[in-house]
DNA sequence: CAACTATATTGCGAAATCGCAGAGTTTTCA
DNA sequence: TGAAAACTCTGCGATTTCGCAATATAGTTG
């Protein structure tokens, strides 16, 4: 099973594949000779590959052994990356990791999170990047992505802790019985909610239209007509409430993503954890 | 020194720390948890630290263990990289790797190299990204950039296994006694070429510009005048000539670098260490 | 309060590992 | 061509490590 996984082979392995002897690798992990041989030969075994073609002018690397070197090299710096910690030298949850989320988002629900992860990693500086552009999440300009979507592109690594959930709002108090909608335009338009717009309300009903639910929810507050937020932001408005005749069970998927090459670094790592953790904590207010 | 260093050791630091007890990690490591527990303290004793805050009620990390732990999620993480590799469905040297250069160096330096690499990691592609734009290697928008610069910024990880080389170049056969220069314009005037054509040559000698040496050798060879050119892309030129009186001494250092976050991902390191290891051999041809 | 679960520690026999020395083979150099 | 120098391999004794079991302590829960 995995129990006979030594993660102490790799070293001998990079020693001797860097070395290009099993005695110059020995010299120069302070060891005997025979020692290496032998975690050679069981390493092999255990694995069923060959690794090396033994000569008696050295031991070199087969070409197919390459890859793994280069996975075992990623390990070997991994541990380097530990052996900084232990020295005290660096502390793995230092620098700048930005995060990139839409408007809504980065307003009512991020702040709070970060500001919670920073307590924990108080050398970690998060540097918010705020774009509606692209909804897609492969084109990434930062460390982690917070976006809703359906699904995860591959070359991505992440989590959908929670669903986002949206409902109609419209001011407290008497809306006139024609009152109209506020529209979403902009890449809002090609969204679940802008979807939803385009299946339920008719064109001659928008009175307005906003690419930003944030303005949207500020539009519908001046009482210029109902309209389609996510919940967090309509219920956290004093002078919205839910349309009653419009139950909407509208939600999307909200993933915490980040490139699957970094997505090991541990402080971005320790980034996209922490708001994975924070999301599924919110759930429900999320949900609406 | 470093050969009480055992990898191992962070296998049962992790499983300790993710189980909650001693007695969850060593069931789920298979192996007494007598084992666990002496390991966990020989990690300590040697170097010094105290992992855990031993209750009760299970085993605690302590929060100035968080790094280390994160740390040794990344080596934890390589380590399911290598497994991949073992088992055959991936192989940690196949997908996409970016590699950005300037126009003359991705024509005339780029290609051979490339070519050789990929023989050795078929499974790799490289995606060539030609951007002048920009001469600072902090903007990346590849995965690994090879660059003339006067040093290595921070957060990039790389080398700089040649010099680029410039020369004073002509066409073959009489030049007119009067002949102008032609200049560097848009980023290359802020090169270091650029500045060496702003120091020696006076502007009114200079009787056309362009912003790419490829075209300036064109322009040349066409018999408008002389230009400055990396040594490249004058001496593979048939129809132009070193300038005899000019013998100039000009060179950068040629750097190819990588995020240090992606750094060692092993299909990019892979692609990084052969360029280095291509332009090194090519050193001569490169310094002129 | 008692039962349960968790950790810390230690002694001892078994098992795995290591270091040492020597054998066998190929390359290199005089 | 012959000796020296590498290298790979393999028994054997010594050392280390591991598993097992037992003991002591402390917090949690019913």
């Amino acid at each position: 099973m995995n129990h006979n996984s030594s993660w102490d082979d790799l070293r001998y392995v990079l020693a001797v594949a860097e070395a290009g002897s099993v005695n110059a690798a020995a010299k120069q992990l302070g060891v005997n000779h025979a020692t290496v041989l032998r975690r050679i030969a069981g390493f092999e075994d255990r694995h069923g590959v060959t690794l090396f073609e033994r000569t008696a002018r050295g031991t070199r690397v087969s070409p197919e052994t390459r890859p793994l070197l280069e996975a075992a090299r990623a390990v070997q710096s991994a541990v380097h990356g530990v052996e900084r910690v232990l020295s005290g030298h660096d502390s793995a949850l230092r620098g700048r990791v930005r995060v990139t989320s839409t408007d809504t988002i980065m307003q009512y629900v991020l702040p709070r999170l970060i500001g919670r992860f920073r307590k924990r990693a108080p050398e970690v500086f998060v540097d918010l990047v705020c774009t509606n552009a692209h909804l897609d999440l492969s084109r990434l300009d930062a460390e982690v992505t917070v976006r809703p979507a359906l699904g995860l592109p591959k070359g991505l690594r992440g989590a959908a802790p929670a669903r986002l959930g949206f409902a109609a709002y419209e001011p407290v108090g008497a809306l006139p019985p024609a009152a109209g909608w506020i529209g979403l335009g902009g890449t809002l338009s090609r969204s679940v909610a802008g979807q939803w717009m385009a299946d339920e309300v008719p064109p001659d009903r928008i009175v307005a239209r906003s690419d930003s639910f944030v303005v949207a929810c500020e539009m519908a507050a001046a009482g210029i007509g109902r309209v389609l937020l996510p919940c967090v932001v309509g219920d956290a408005d004093q002078r919205l409430v839910r349309s009653p005749d419009r139950g909407t069970d509208i939600s999307v998927d909200l993933w915490v993503a980040s490139h699957a090459d970094m997505a090991d670094v541990p402080r971005i790592r320790a980034v996209r954890e922490a708001l994975i953790e924070g999301l599924a904590a919110d759930r429900d207010r999320l949900a609406g």
